[in-house]
DNA sequence: TGTACATCAGTGAACGCGCGTTCACTGATGTAC
DNA sequence: TGTACATCAGTGAACGCGCGTTCACTGATGTAC
């Protein structure tokens, strides 16, 4: 009888209405390591310099736990980069249903971007320093993502009437500007110093979007004198 | 006697006429060392990912005479950075005085480039890694040495006579336009396989010179119908 | 020119540290009866 | 519902490794006389 009390004092009884089915609980550690792993990174680190050891640490686990959930940091980071492009394809995704109002376009679509990134800091800053870290395996996977993001900017410009007679090769050419582009000024969006609030200044983040909004309008200005070819 | 003897086969005369002075073997050693970091990165590993150790195991010395020279890997850094950037404007510098040809500017500016870049591959490369990856000192190092460029770029750019009427603010904005679409195609140049003379294979190379050109005539294209504002 | 001493680049050993990985274990949750 | 056993997420200790840094040292080069 004592024995059976002090079993339920140290753990929950089963008609608990708190306790967690185990999968519950796999999925909050698994969920916590992930989120340690954005936390090191939006501080600054590289994806490289983050240790298994530093994530478990992070994520109130004991390092040889994270083997229950990943085989290796790579796997993780893969895990991450998915997750991430899925949170960019959403935002593209709705700016396309949105439609595409014939003005203010570019305009526009950096301010959403802007925003976006505001709210994704963490995975935004995952995408925009494994894409150039060492890690190789990492690299690679964001950097695919990144030309499929582009091939499907490509055919949306398509629809632009004035981009209807270009090549599929210098449609992929001046999506690649534009994403080239955006890329730039989103890392500059993530390395501004952040409030406790954790979002940068204001004019900072509109100087930015300032210079971004001009960088894609002068190429756009080009579009109906380029001669395209194949 | 022999004891003279003994040392004399030990080591050079003092009149040999192969033997360094202190200061020779010395400046060897240190441009060992540099040579080593370059060498490391330029197989595709990120600065931060170099060790001291390994530093000091391919230059040949033991990992204390490391500190006979810089003291820590931030200061060797920040020596390359300093010589790799002298490399990148004695390259600008040149294509300044021989003047600007009004036609196919930007083709032949892509094809100086491109095979300056494959000449001094090493320092171009690590210029392309430093500047996104982790470690603080290196990267801002860089960042403001790219700024440097930028505005000097800028102010080559007034010269033009369709951009005499152009705003320092917009100028900045094109050459910042310019310079950031070249860095992109730069590592992308980098990350090319290449065989055993160092060289990637020519169709990749022209690939690349093909998409980086279009990219820079584009907005270039917009430039006569653009408004510049300040 | 020869000798005695100073300088100093490079050596080799040692240190404490954080790392990734392993493994036998614990104890709560899940399941079969 | 209650009991006996199985599963398995997480523990804690241990391992060997490469790291940056230190330090007393060696021996060749440099210098003063």
């Amino acid at each position: 009888m004592s024995v059976n009390r002090r079993t339920h004092s140290r753990s929950r009884s089963r008609s608990d209405p708190h306790r967690r089915t185990q999968a519950e609980r796999r999925e909050h550690t698994r969920r916590a390591l992930l989120d340690a792993t954005l936390k090191l990174m939006d501080r600054g680190e590289s994806f490289e310099a983050v240790s298994l050891r530093s994530v478990a640490r992070a994520a109130g686990v004991v390092p040889g736990a994270f083997y229950r959930h990943f085989s290796s940091m790579d796997e993780l980071g893969l895990a991450l980069v998915d997750e991430s492009f899925r949170t960019l394809r959403a935002l593209l995704r709705e700016a396309r249903v949105a439609g595409l109002p014939p003005r203010h376009v570019i305009r526009r679509s950096v301010d959403v971007l802007v925003e976006q990134v505001l709210v994704n800091r963490q995975h935004f800053a995952l995408i925009a320093r494994a894409r150039t870290s060492g890690n190789g395996v990492l690299r690679h996977a964001v950097n695919n993502e990144i030309r499929l993001v582009t091939s499907e900017l490509a055919t949306d410009l398509a629809r632009f009437p004035v981009l209807r007679e270009w090549s599929t090769d210098d449609l992929n050419m001046l999506a690649g500007l534009l994403v080239n582009t955006m890329i730039l000024h989103v890392a500059e969006l993530l390395d501004l110093p952040v409030d406790n609030g954790g979002r940068p200044p204001a004019e900072a983040v509109a100087e930015i979007a300032r210079i971004a909004e001009k960088q894609l309008r002068l190429p756009m200005l080009g579009v109906p004198h380029w001669r395209s070819t194949p």
